[in-house]
RNA sequence: GGCCCCGUCGCCAAGUGGUAAGGCAGAGGCCUGCAAAGCCUUUAUCCCCAGUUCGAAUCUGGGCGGGGCCUCCA
């Protein structure tokens, strides 16, 4: 089996076969830098960290480019607003930024590129499409003929004439065509500017990917990815002035990542229903986030709230507890004791695990297996005399090293279990009236009740903690406790 | 108005022609002094209607419901 990828391009899933075999080269558009980022955009970062390390998983050398809008009409008013210049400002969003995806746990691209340290190759590339009479210059400012370029709107799938009697665009006096797109806009007094053969301006938008892309990745790469909302007019039109300019294929496989929805709407700056990575990290640890948008796959809609959080904290709790008995268990039973050559169970896991992320990426399968590994773990520990049974240790040793192994590649189960575990009860304990020292009291307490056959009074105890939300957990090994 | 997507168990969510993964919640059982955790068992014929097919959640047509793009947006 090998990978398949859904491409936006053709509309369906098709073998992924890289240009150069071996290699992969993948462009994600970043963000713009002027506001602190969304859950919206750590799904998109999230969804293309998983499709980068799956592929390096799987054996590609990837080369992954990400880049930061930094020069922008929104920025520029949020600069004026603040009365700062707008390097200022996105430098203080860049490192925010910077500071959210690391909070995720996302592996850094290889290069991060700015549009403004690219504009030499924006203007480059302009003046090729001027000379390719695919452009035209109009008071300063430069735009693409959309009708010079037949294969405009493929990747949407529309039609100019349609759009055009949409009659939603102003038809702007120095165009031609109301739907031709700024390559180059003319310095206002007060903006950055840069020079160029058509004076003081700044890059259109959607320059700077097309710009930045090819000098990092060539005129032909394999990937392109993005949020859906980028498919128009973003990623149309970096095709559009792209191969205009070069003659070539610029894209070979488009993807896209599905939206994030609040109470089934599509969340979004303008309608106000955001939340930010920052303040949901207030009450949920990263990877918990990552968990849950890991759940769904990538191109569907998924439903943000505080009850699919909490679900997502039980499902991952569920992989750290097993995780964690396994540890201990394992810790007593000295590494490779076990006969070799007998635990396939670790080797069935991955190959299950491989088959659903090469369809696709489909994380929600993947991650269904990983839930049926953990149950065959904790059914193998479960298992009468298991620590004598060496090929069943070998059994739930491989388990438990392919859920490293592959979560590393869902960018899970990077902590610890007992430390990841710890976090969330004292985190949880925090919002509860009780500290660890009257926890602790309190079972000693019990213990003594148990040993004095007191049941009634152990319960007691018992119930009294369940109310102030403390669950005890009696094993051979003494009582433990969790947050309710 | 044009283009596009979605509708699977109480909830979340896989599954694009071969007889419905998984998680949460629920029920019964094992274990336990009793519990909890864990394990075992158990819970759907896939929005509706018609059609194609030996066979459809999966394909076609119609209907109902929800959403997206067409303007900045991950």
């Amino acid at each position: 089996m090998t990978l398949r990828v859904y491409n936006t391009l053709n509309g369906g899933k098709e073998p992924f076969e890289p240009l150069v075999p071996g290699k992969v080269g993948m462009y994600v558009c970043g963000v713009t830098v002027y506001d602190y980022c969304h859950i919206g955009h750590a799904r998109a970062n999230i969804v293309f960290d998983i499709i980068y390390r799956y592929l390096q998983y799987s054996g590609y050398e990837v080369t992954y480019v990400r880049n930061y809008t930094d020069v922008d009409d929104k920025i520029i008013n949020r600069a004026n607003e603040r009365g700062i210049s707008s390097q200022q400002l996105s430098e203080e969003f860049i490192q925010a930024f910077d500071e959210d995806m690391a909070r995720l746990g996302l592996q850094l691209p290889t290069v991060q590129p700015k549009a403004t340290e690219h504009i030499p190759h924006i203007i480059a590339l302009v003046e090729k499409l001027i000379a390719n009479g695919k452009a035209y210059e109009s008071e300063g400012d430069v735009y693409f003929a959309v009708e010079s370029f037949d294969d405009y709107l493929k990747l949407s799938k529309r039609n100019l004439e349609e759009m055009q009697a949409g009659a939603r665009i102003a038809p702007g006096e120095k165009k031609r065509n109301p739907m031709d797109f700024a390559l180059w806009k003319a310095a206002k007094p007060g903006e950055p500017s840069w020079e160029s053969p058509w004076g003081q301006g700044r890059p259109g938008w959607h320059i700077e990917c097309s710009a930045m892309g090819m000098e990092y990745l060539g005129e032909s790469f394999d990937i392109h990815g993005g949020g859906k909302d980028l498919i128009f007019p973003h990623h149309e039109n970096e095709i559009a002035q792209s191969e205009a300019a070069t003659g070539k294929p610029f894209v070979k496989y488009w993807l896209h990542n599905g939206f994030v929805n609040v109470n089934q709407e599509k969340m979004s700056k303008s309608l106000g229903n955001f939340f930010t990575i920052r303040d949901i990290l207030q009450s949920y640890d990263p990877e918990i986030v990552r968990f849950f948008i890991l759940s769904a796959h990538y191109r569907s809609p998924i439903d943000f709230s505080d009850q699919n959080l909490k679900e997502a904290r039980l499902g991952l709790t569920r992989f750290y507890e097993g995780l964690q008995s396994a540890a201990e268990v394992l810790a007593e039973c000295p590494d490779g004791a076990e006969a070799d050559g007998q635990a396939t169970d670790g080797d069935e896991l991955e190959a299950k695990f491989r088959e659903a992320m090469d369809d696709d990426f489909n994380t929600a399968l993947a991650i269904g297996h990983l839930f049926e590994g953990v149950r065959t773990m904790n059914r193998l520990m479960a298992t009468k005399k298991f620590r004598k049974k060496a090929d069943l240790v070998a059994s739930v040793r491989a388990l438990y090293q392919s859920f490293f192994k592959l979560g590393g590649v869902l960018g899970m189960f990077g902590s610890q279990p007992h430390q990841w575990l710890e976090q969330q009860r004292m985190a949880a304990l925090a919002d509860l009236e009780i500290t660890v020292e009257q926890i602790d009291a309190q079972i000693a307490a019990r213990l003594q009740a148990r040993q004095d056959k007191d049941f009634a009074r152990s319960d007691e105890i018992r119930d009294e903690l369940a109310e102030q939300g403390i669950l005890l957990l009696d094993s051979a090994a003494g009582t433990g406790w969790k947050i309710k």
